[in-house]
DNA sequence: GTGAAAGCGCTAACAG
DNA sequence: CTGTTAGCGCTTTCAC
């Protein structure tokens, strides 16, 4: 059975297809259209089972009723968790939403973004970048095209953000490492290290060591996550029984995390009493990890609440400028960093 | 600037819009289009930055270009992951994928589908249903819609389906536990039960005592997913408390898991000491938990390729039978049954 | 080898 | 209050 169109309510009805179009988008009212007609109208479409065909309502508008989301990585909890309200937010909006994972790699970033909007003609774009080049963000901003970063800014470039203070976070969690005893900490940040939010990260850290007076030497090295196994095993090594012979870590995101909390076992070092452990980013499974991590949280649904605000700002059509959002992060204190022990300072 | 369309580029070449198509279509060779001709035409359409507009291709060809999958919750873990498989096959066959999460909440996934369909006009769908009616879905396959189950599959009717032997899988974790030398086994389900999968786990579980004679009394419970807290603590303290005083836990799904993990830990039991534990369903955050379980895994790259191929076999138009892929399941052995221990049988 | 023309289903300007 | 008409951008049939 074919699908019902506009056309075969109007013919069965006797009217045109123009009032069947302006009743079912409730629009009747505001054009004057007979109480009785509008109901016939419902009620045929009703039996007809007709649904509206969004392409054809999206040519003629221009409008495709789809928001993109391009993250490094959906399987990745942090983002799955923002997508999750993204999703909510903007279904309550009426849009769908288009996820697309961009594994870290620029280039492939680059190519979502293109086919998203040149092909799919999604309406606005939310993305976490992991491009060092802001170029096709400056294009799209002369094009006006709603977007907003989160979690990662570009560099640069005035532009619509969400994210939390990364700064502010870092050095909290390696204060409380340092207030707990511990001098020699080292710092596991990921390659590539432009991204914004982990150049933020490490310099929280260090000016929590300067607050201190600590003076630490070759205490920061830099995993990969084309090679996540080997670097991770290469730089705790280093970090732990190296040179620095670090008395604490501090990870910058939770991937690094738990490739770390891996290694760590494996070499057989108790957490926290041989080396105490802090990372950047929570989730669910730290709260039963051995030992349960402490973490720095994000507020990941305001992030995704937040971005879709001003996505929608910007799509309303009006100029607005630049907006940023920075939220707070949370210290979230557990067990590893053996501030729960009796014998903490 | 104005976005190029096909009219643009046969203007600007003074040729007509059908040749252009067909050039960037990659008909022109068959049609006979001389080189020269066709040179031009692509250079000009790089030239202009053209892009075709999938809204009006869609509405032409009655083509959406875009697959539908429809999850639980796409922040679990397990349906991250298949998600990320499914995502990356139908990109490379020229697809989008659209995402949508239910909740758990058959109504929702019912309107999810709806929406998909009629409004999107996905152009099949991939669904691991939570809806215990079939009514649904015997009208889309009435209607011969592209339609394939994953995970879980709809009662009583022939289908195509892509999912592990959960029997099996449930069989061999419980037999784990006996050979290890527990008796007292509870189950730890989750409602709605009616799920396939988790009826086939609890037979699964039933069979391996059976085959040892062990008789147990009301060693299973169900816990909810709106109030997953306060049921699982409940379900676990009655199970390792109360009268059948379990010696080990057997949870049907990684969400209940974690919860029994949390409620366990609470409570101050050893695990695997005073209560072993195996969980259906394997996840990353199980390497390093305490202690790492031991678990059920599925090959969930493999489902998300199987569901495409599937799926894409129905969507080329012959009329195939329903097909089913049960994949095997691996038992995943760490250290929350004992096995490692000297001690164990 | 190439072009004209129709039409997918919808909306919106305009006419009455 | 309701209808006519045009057109969004593309593909495809048919004609030359």
């Amino acid at each position: 059975m074919k699908r019902a169109s506009l056309k075969d309510i109007a013919e069965a009805l006797n009217v045109s297809k123009t009032l069947v179009s302006l009743v079912l988008n409730n629009k009747g009212e505001q054009w004057g259209i007979s109480e009785e007609t509008q109901k016939k109208v419902f009620k045929k479409a009703e039996e007809l089972n007709y649904h509206p065909n969004q392409m054809a309502r999206g040519l003629r508008t221009g409008k495709s009723n789809i928001i993109g989301l391009v993250v490094a990585d959906i399987s990745n909890p942090f983002y799955a968790k923002i997508s999750r309200t993204i999703e909510r937010e903007v279904t309550k909006l009426g849009f769908q939403l288009l996820v697309c994972s961009s594994d870290e790699v620029p280039e492939k970033e680059y190519k979502l973004i293109e086919l998203l909007k040149d092909r799919q003609r999604v309406e606005g774009i939310i993305v976490a970048t992991t491009q060092e080049n802001n170029g096709q963000f400056i294009q799209l901003k002369k094009e006006q095209f709603p977007l907003v970063f989160i979690d990662r800014k570009p560099e640069e470039m005035p532009s619509n953000y969400v994210g939390v203070d990364n700064y502010q976070g870092a050095f909290d969690a390696v204060e409380h490492m340092i207030k707990v005893g511990k001098r020699r900490i080292g710092l596991i940040n990921v390659s590539p290290t432009y991204i914004s939010t982990l150049q933020e990260r490490v310099e929280g850290y260090k000016n929590a060591l300067k607050k201190h007076n600590i003076k630490l030497v070759n205490s920061i090295h830099a995993v990969s996550y084309n090679d996540i196994e080997k670097t991770t095993e290469e730089a705790v090594r280093d970090l732990v029984k190296g040179q620095l012979n670090a008395d604490a870590l501090f990870t910058v995101n939770n991937y690094v995390a738990v490739n770390c909390l891996q290694v760590l076992h494996k070499m057989n070092v108790r957490i926290p009493e041989d080396v105490a452990m802090i990372c950047f980013d929570d989730m669910d499974a730290f709260k039963f990890s051995h030992p349960p991590l402490t973490t720095v949280a994000q507020p990941l649904e305001k992030i995704g609440e937040e971005s879709v605000k001003l996505l929608m700002k910007q799509m309303s059509g009006k100029t607005v400028p630049p907006q940023s959002r920075i939220l707070p992060t949370k210290l979230v204190i557990r067990k590893s960093c053996g501030s729960h022990l009796a014998g903490a300072k």
